[in-house]
DNA sequence: TCCCGTAGTTCGCGAATTATGAACTAACGG
DNA sequence: CCGTTAGTTCATAATTCGCGAACTACGGGA
């Protein structure tokens, strides 16, 4: 099992992002990862928008995520932990990761949510 | 030779615009045609980056652009007239073609051309 | 120490997508 | 009509993707 590679910022393209964020279950991910308060282990996205996602797949769907360099992974025990790499994308590339996020929560109808404090729709 | 289909602007993804612009020919082409004065036919595309791109291909790439609803295609005379449908795109995706634009200028390492009258670089 | 369960990776291969040369079509201008 | 220009469609080779099956790595008992 090859070690993990994580790309240094300088050579994170804008391709490799749009070809990362074009699948909207990585897309899922991504957003997930972006507001989370802690480290996410992939195990929590084995349910995506109602699908049951392969193991192998939610393999596939983090090695693109991280080779694109918006994620950084790392084995903690026996589970995998993954936080966004925003602050290093917001640097390359001011802007684009507020703009994906916003056209992205408004195609899914909601507000650009969890931003600040997550707070919650109101049942 | 089937009529062209343009989306709807409410039937625009986010997903078919990230797939579109994530090949580095489309974005370019995508690009030249947000600047541009004039609608601009394909025969100007034919060469991208140095790269002389097959005829066949450069239609395929006019198709995704067009189907992803980025750009308009309209025949005129023996030639194919296109533009960016730029103002629509922004009224479902406010901001998103501002960063992708400015991602991909910082990219290649320029600031962000040709917005304001295009003005020419120097000799 | 050895075995087991959990979490994730890699392999292999069928399915889907893409690139492109060749043939075709549409719109003019003589 | 014929030729030319500009672009589309078709066929197929090459690439990429999705996912089941097998494998690896780590930690925890007994």
């Amino acid at each position: 099992m090859r070690p993990f590679t994580h790309p240094a910022v300088e050579d994170i393209t804008l391709e490799g992002i749009l070809h990362a964020l074009s699948d909207p279950e990585r897309m899922a991910i991504y957003g997930c990862l972006l507001n989370a308060e802690a480290a996410q282990s992939c195990a929590n996205f084995q349910k995506i928008n109602d699908r049951t996602v392969p193991k192998s797949t939610l393999s596939q769907h983090f090695r693109v995520l991280r080779e694109a360099g918006l994620i950084r992974s790392e084995r903690r025990g026996v589970e995998m932990l993954n936080t966004s790499r925003r602050t290093e994308i917001d640097k390359r590339f001011p802007g684009l990761v507020d703009a994906l996020v916003a056209a992205w929560c408004r195609q899914a109808g909601k507000s650009a949510a969890g931003r600040k404090r997550g707070r919650r729709a109101r049942a």
